[in-house]
RNA sequence: GUCCCCGUAGCUCAGGUGGAUAGAGCGCGAGAUUCCUAAUCUCGAGGUCGCAGGUUCGAGUCCUGCCGGGGACGCCA
C-alpha cells in the first residue's frame, strides 16, 4: 500500500512541479487519528522549492482531490496525510480472500541466488542457546528471503578439522579409560584432557558408546583400521561418515571422527525440532586442497609474508587492525585459513549474495573476512555479517550460568524438551538480534497472557473456532464459500481497522525482509492479534443478522490467512485449538 | 588500553534511510462472562528517551565528549 502512495506522490510531483522528487518516506503517522499514511516529501522540497512545507503539501493534497483510492487527503504540518477509502480496502481485501497467502507474496528476488550460513556449531558439542537463537533468526530470514522469490541456500558450516577435533578425541579416549577404572599413561594425553579437554557428560556417553562397539580393544592397543570395523559393524542407529572416512591414522583421530558422527546426529534432531533444516552441510576438512590454493593465490598477489616462521595475511592493507596469520610455524593452517578458502568457494558457487550469522564471540573476525574478500576484488556488498548476541537463561528469577569448561552449560535440547519449540522460536524473534537476550524459562513455559506466542497463536485458535462453530450450526464451510460480496456489510470502526491492519502485513513483510529484521514480524503479529481479541470481545459474528455474520466471516477469514502466513514465517505453529 | 553494541515507564523491550502529542507486554489499581474459548477485553496511574554540548525548520533517532552495562581484541576455534 506504501507502494501505491509512493507512485501517486511521485507523479504528482512531477506534474505540479515538473522535477524529479527526492527520496521520501512514507509512513504510518504517529497517531492513526491523522491518516493511514504520511508522506514528508514536503520537507525536502521545501529549499528547492523555496516554499514552506505546508503549502507544498497543500499543493500535493488538492492534486489527490478526486482521487477514489483515498476518502482523504490532508495537509497538516508540512505532513501530507493519506486516508484510504473504504472502496479501496474492501477492494484489496477481496483480491486477500481471492487469494489467500498469495497476496503477500511478491517476486523481489527474481530467482536471485542468497546463502544464508547460520547456526555452523563446532560438532565437539551439544548445541547450546546461543545457538539456538541464532538458528532461528537465520532460518526465520532465510523463510523470509523465499518467500519473496529469493532462490535461498541454508548452509552450516562444519569445523571438523583443526585442534578442537584432537580435543575431543583425546576427551573420548581419556573417558573411555577412565569406564575401565584405568588412567592412560601417555602424558600427553593427560595434559591435554586436564588443560582443554571437553568435560560435558556427552563425552562420557559417546565413550561408552565406543566401549559398547570395541570392548576392551582399544585398551589392548588393537590397530584403529580394525577398530574402525567394529564401530561401523555395531550398527549404531546413525550414519557414521566421519568414521568411515578414516583411512589409517591415530585412534585419537578415529575417535574424534566417531564422536564428531555422534554429536552432528545430536544437533541435526536439535536443529529439527526447532523447525530448522540446512541444505548444505559444508565440511571444512573437505578444502584440504582449496586452502592451498587460495594461500598461493594470496602469494601471488603480494598479500602472503613470512614472520617468525609462520605465514601471514596483509589484512591492515584493508582496514584490518593488525595482519593475521593463516599457517602456524608448525605448518599447520588456521581457521583464518580455511576460512579464506571458504568464502572464495562460496563465491565461486555464484552466490548473488551471502548472508552470515556469526556468534558475537567472531566480532573480531569481520574486518580480516572483509579485508580478504577485498584482495579477491569481491564486491563490498556481497557479504552481509550479522552478529548474534548471547543468550542468558533465567530460571526461579536466577540466572543459570553456562560453562561448557566445567560442562554444566544449559543445551538447546533440555529447552526444547522443557517448553517446545514455539515458545522458543518466538521469544528468540522479540529482540534484535544483535544485543543480548534474557531467556525467562518459567515464564516462556507458562501458558498465560505474560506469554506473547500464546496471545498471537490464540487469536488464530479463536477465529478457527468461529468457523468450527459456524460449520456446525449451517453445515457450510467458510473455507470454501466466496464470502467477499458480503464485506459491503461491515460498517464499524474496529472492522475497517482490523481490515487496514491484515492488509499493511504485505508492506511489513517486505520492509522486514529487505532490512534483515526479522523480530519486527513479532511486534506486528502482536498487534494484529491484540486488534482481533478486541474486536471480538465486542462483535458476535455467529448470532448477528446473517448479512452481517457472513461479512464478519469474510473479516475473519482474511485476518486468519494474516496469521498464518507470519506464523508460517517465523515457524511457529498456526493451532485450530488451545 | 583500542574497537563494537546497548542505556526509552517499576520490569522486559519496540521505535526500520531524523518528522507530528513517546509505544507494547508484564507488574500495579478499577471493571467486563446467561452469547463463537476469560490463554480474552475495557479504563486508569506510570517518562527530564543515561548526562552535557552540537548539527537541523525539526533529534529517542545524526555528530562530539562524559558516565554506566555487555562483548571483542591469540601462531584458540
Amino acid at each position: 500500500m506504501k507502494d501505491i502512495v509512493k507512485e501517486k506522490v511521485n507523479s504528482a510531483v512531477k506534474e505540479i512541479w515538473k522535477k524529479e522528487p527526492p527520496p521520501f518516506k512514507v509512513d504510518r503517522p504517529r497517531d492513526e487519528k491523522l491518516g493511514d499514511l504520511a508522506v514528508n516529501v514536503a520537507f525536502l522540497l521545501a529549499k528547492d522549492l523555496r516554499k514552506n512545507p505546508q503549502e507544498i503539501a497543500e499543493a500535493i493534497a488538492g492534486y489527490m482531490k478526486g482521487d477514489r483510492t483515498f476518502s482523504s487527503v490532508e495537509a497538516v504540518k508540512g505532513f501530507v496525510n493519506f486516508r484510504f477509502s473504504r472502496e479501496f480496502l474492501l477492494g484489496e481485501f477481496s483480491r486477500l480472500l481471492d487469494l489467500g497467502e498469495e497476496y503477500y507474496r511478491e517476486d523481489i528476488g527474481k530467482g536471485g541466488k542468497i546463502q544464508v550460513e547460520f547456526v555452523s556449531a563446532n560438532p565437539t558439542g551439544p548445541l547450546h542457546l546461543g545457538h539456538g537463537r541464532g538458528a532461528v533468526v537465520g532460518d526465520t530470514l532465510a523463510r523470509l528471503l523465499e518467500f519473496f522469490g529469493f532462490k535461498v541456500v541454508r548452509e552450516y558450516y562444519i569445523n571438523d578439522a583443526g585442534r578442537q577435533v584432537y580435543l575431543l578425541g583425546v576427551s573420548i579416549l581419556y573417558r573411555y579409560l577412565e569406564a575401565f577404572g584405568k588412567e592412560t599413561t601417555r602424558p600427553e594425553i593427560k595434559d591435554t584432557f586436564e588443560r582443554e579437554g571437553y568435560r560435558g557428560e556427552y563425552v562420557r556417553e559417546i565413550a561408552l558408546m565406543v566401549k559398547e562397539a570395541v570392548g576392551e580393544d582399544l585398551l589392548n592397543g588393537e590397530d584403529p583400521l580394525s577398530l574402525k570395523e567394529k564401530i561401523l559393524n555395531h550398527s549404531f542407529p546413525f550414519p557414521l561418515e566421519y568414521t568411515r572416512s578414516f583411512e589409517g591414522g591415530t585412534e585419537v583421530d578415529l575417535l574424534a571422527r566417531f564422536g564428531m558422527d555422534v554429536i552432528l546426529e545430536e544437533i541435526k534432531r536439535d536443529l529439527k525440532d526447532l523447525g530448522v533444516g540446512f541444505d548444505v552441510w559444508f565440511s571444512e576438512m573437505s578444502l584440504r586442497g582449496e586452502v592451498e590454493k587460495a594461500l598461493e593465490e594470496l602469494k601471488t598477489k603480494g598479500y602472503l609474508y613470512e614472520k617468525d616462521g609462520a605465514l601471514w595475511v596483509r589484512t591492515t592493507d584493508f582496514g584490518d587492525d593488525k595482519d593475521r596469520v593463516a599457517v602456524r610455524s608448525d605448518g599447520t593452517y588456521t581457521y583464518f585459513a580455511s576460512d579464506i578458502a571458504y568464502h572464495l568457494n562460496k563465491f565461486k558457487r555464484g552466490f548473488d549474495r551471502v548472508i552470515n550469522l556469526w556468534g558475537s564471540d567472531h566480532f573480531g573476525y569481520v574486518p580480516r573476512i572483509r579485508a580478504v574478500l577485498k584482495m579477491f576484488s569481491v564486491p563490498e556488498n556481497w557479504l552481509e555479517i550479522y552478529m548474534i548476541q548471547t543468550v542468558r537463561l533465567f530460571r526461579g528469577g536466577k540466572e543459570v550460568k553456562m560453562s561448557k569448561r566445567a560442562g554444566d552449560f544449559v543445551t538447546l535440547r533440555e529447552l526444547i524438551d522443557d517448553v517446545g519449540p514455539d515458545p522458543i522460536r518466538f521469544v528468540f524473534l522479540t529482540k534484535r538480534s544483535d544485543t543480548p537476550l534474557d531467556f525467562d524459562a518459567d515464564l516462556v513455559k507458562e501458558k498465560s497472557s505474560e506469554n506473547p506466542v500464546f496471545y498471537v497463536q490464540y487469536a488464530h485458535a479463536r477465529i478457527s473456532g468461529v468457523f468450527r462453530e459456524f460449520r456446525e450450526r449451517f453445515r457450510k464451510d467458510p473455507e470454501a464459500m466466496d464470502l467477499k460480496g458480503y464485506l459491503e456489510n461491515l460498517v464499524e470502526d474496529p472492522e475497517m481497522g482490523l481490515i487496514r491492519k491484515t492488509l499493511l502485513l504485505k508492506d511489513e513483510l517486505k520492509e522486514i525482509t529487505l532490512s534483515r529484521d526479522p523480530h519486527l514480524l513479532t511486534y506486528f503479529l502482536m498487534d494484529l492479534s491484540s486488534l482481533f481479541h478486541n474486536y471480538y470481545n465486542h462483535h458476535r459474528v455467529i448470532g448477528a443478522p446473517e448479512e452481517v455474520m457472513l461479512g464478519r466471516l469474510a473479516l475473519l477469514k482474511g485476518v486468519r490467512t494474516a496469521l498464518r502466513v507470519g506464523l508460517k514465517l517465523i515457524g511457529v505453529s498456526a493451532p485450530e485449538r488451545m
